[in-house]
DNA sequence: CATGAATGAGTGTTCATTCAT
DNA sequence: TATGAATGAACACTCATTCAT
């Protein structure tokens, strides 16, 4: 009827999606996957009920969407800015370590691990995702970068491999942290965790963990009799 | 074969309650609290739907239940180990890791924390409960160790306080890993943490990371330019 | 028959809830409040269980709706007809009293009272409604006549507020027997109410009752010794 | 074991139906039959759920024994009562409304009415047992005063058997209004029931509703045209 | 495309009734 | 006789899913 070629009241159905995804991150993040109701994620995207099925065939689907939408982009860009950095393996580390703590103590991202700790048990096939996207391309960087490390003279020689995952447990603690354990701490006296005095203080001893000792010394411990 | 002439019957007001907990515990765990038909756990536990209610006002309160019958036996015996160990800081750390990480791995009592992050959100004051209960009274005391260490010269002086977390990191890892992901690893190639050697590799790097270094060195990290 | 098409379906937002609210008085006033199911309510309107829920958040709430609505268009009737009549107040008291017995026997809104009287102790909001809508209203209508009735020197002095209440009784009475017990009057010989006639009976010595005496007599009744 | 003959605190065995009879009236009273627990009656007969299973056989006989334990014992004292009162008419009528009045508002019996009215429809055996007992004798001596009073010249001729409820009618609405709707009247301004002074006001509209007049008028009122 | 009224299977909770002691 | 732990049928209420408009 008017000319006006794209009237700026009618949102676009492709930005819809991402809308509903947005909504739902927000509430499955706070309250988990069954205590969060359609109704609701439908309300917050500004939809209809019916409008979530026009683009998601159940509940268990969008709740499957937001977690690897929220996820991908992310690991693109991790795993890209890892490929770039030449630098010394120490400075590396810390500064993924660094980024990566931001990133779980800063943005909503830090919640995905919670929700996929809650429902890998009913989600099999999202948990199967979450190890391969996740874990499993973390614990290699990870290794590799130790093993580059050893390789070139500045790290002792140690059980990369093995050793791998601790350097992605502070990450986790921080995420978990944050996004569940926090909101509930009482005021005054309970433990506090700040990310940045937190996250020097991890680099400071994991680093010095894997660094090569002036003499002697190091390896791995001998076994106690 | 026992002479009694009918012992199965009426256990009485003692045994119901942990036979209900237990069997709730392997319920929660498996399938988190929403999941959880209150009918599956009357019959694991080989009751009827009403028996539960002669024992737990609600559903919340059998959740809650427990999570802290199964964790308050476990603190205290931790916390009665920790007082008596009186050998050197770096021998008892070593210990109290390689004892967990067992413990998180090996039994019921790993899946706790999988349950807790998941209800946090709609259980506030048994997350409330949890903080006081884990988190804080864990890192308190590893940095209380590793305070003892650096008094008695054995370890580097690093900020405890902000690194005690680090020494939970792996811990809680370890638990999630062994209670949510893994059972959901596709065979070959997954990625695979066995909890001995894991926590070996942990040893190695934590306790390089405090030790005290021959020559120069160490110390807080001077801060990039 | 009808050349609608689809005249059956969606009756919408309209309709639904005076249908359900219809269906609920037939049931509550046949079986008291515990002793309806939900389910059959919504059967009996034609709808689905949570349908009821669309409209009504509670069977509690329900139960309050079904007794307001059904009284409150009918109070409305009764005052408006009231404040047009002005003739001899015998007349006016005489056509009230044959309207309210009416109501009482011939109308679903008699079993009303039985309702009320059944569950004020379990809803003292209704309770407290009641009482206003219907026993304060009635009773002070029947003294602003009794009092007009007095003034115009038609009446004897009486005690009009004292007495206001027994001009009600007969109504209140007709409504319980035609609702409560008359079903259970076994055939012959059981007690029997004819309204018409009852209230014939009760209009003559009532009417008497209140109207002067051609020579002395009459008056408040003096005390025994 | 030891000598005591009768140790005086063992409750006779025949103390305990009427016991639970009396505890089970008064939470009838007050939450209706769907709405007391049978733990509750329990209690405050000081017995065990049980034992209330020893001497009725269902939740409905117990309720049934209770209106009926309520009512017989009165209902032969009211008949005795009746039969032996020869005085004058209208002096007999005074002292029954009276009696009957006072012990509607002022005893535990009054509540009977109310449950009967709420549950009527759910036992029907009571309400025919109800219905024999109570308004078929009540009626039947209302009218048989009426009758012996106009036989006597007292009263005016009057259509006694259509009219005889009108007797019974104040007695209901006072027993309902104790126990039923005053303890929900807000404080000041909502209707208040003097029983005393409501009785006496109806004796005396009744009374000069059947006694003859001095002169012509009274008599069956002519019908309008 | 979008809506939201309608659905009904599923589940937590209550409570009258039973029965081994 | 008396107990009270145990039962399980019954019911209110929720919410993911559908579909006529």
């Amino acid at each position: 009827m008017t000319a006006a070629p794209k009237p700026r009241w009618r949102r676009r159905k492709d930005a819809r999606p991402d809308e509903i995804v947005a909504a739902a991150l927000e509430l499955f993040a706070t309250h988990g996957f069954a205590a969060t109701r359609l109704d609701d994620i439908a309300r917050r995207a500004g939809v209809s009920k019916g409008t979530l099925y026009l683009y998601f065939p159940s509940k268990e689907e969008l709740f499957k969407s937001v977690v690897k939408e929220a996820l991908l982009p992310n690991l693109a860009k991790a795993e890209a800015r890892l490929a770039e950095d030449k630098g010394p393996t120490a400075r590396v580390l810390e500064d993924i370590l660094g980024g990566l703590a931001g990133m779980a103590a800063g943005t909503r991202l830090g919640a995905i691990p919670k929700l996929v700790i809650a429902e890998a048990g009913n989600f099999p096939s999202l948990a199967e995702f979450y190890v391969e996207a996740v874990p499993k391309r973390g614990f290699a960087m990870f290794r590799r970068l130790i093993e580059r490390g050893v390789a070139q003279g500045e790290f002792r020689p140690v059980d990369a491999e093995a050793v791998a995952p601790l350097f992605a447990a502070p990450i986790l603690l921080m995420a978990l942290w944050k996004h569940v354990l926090e909101p509930h701490v009482k005021s005054k006296g309970g433990p506090v965790i700040e990310p940045k005095r937190f996250i020097q203080g991890c680099i400071d001893v994991l680093l010095n963990g894997l660094r090569k000792r002036p003499a002697g010394g190091g390896g791995q411990k001998e076994k106690r009799p």
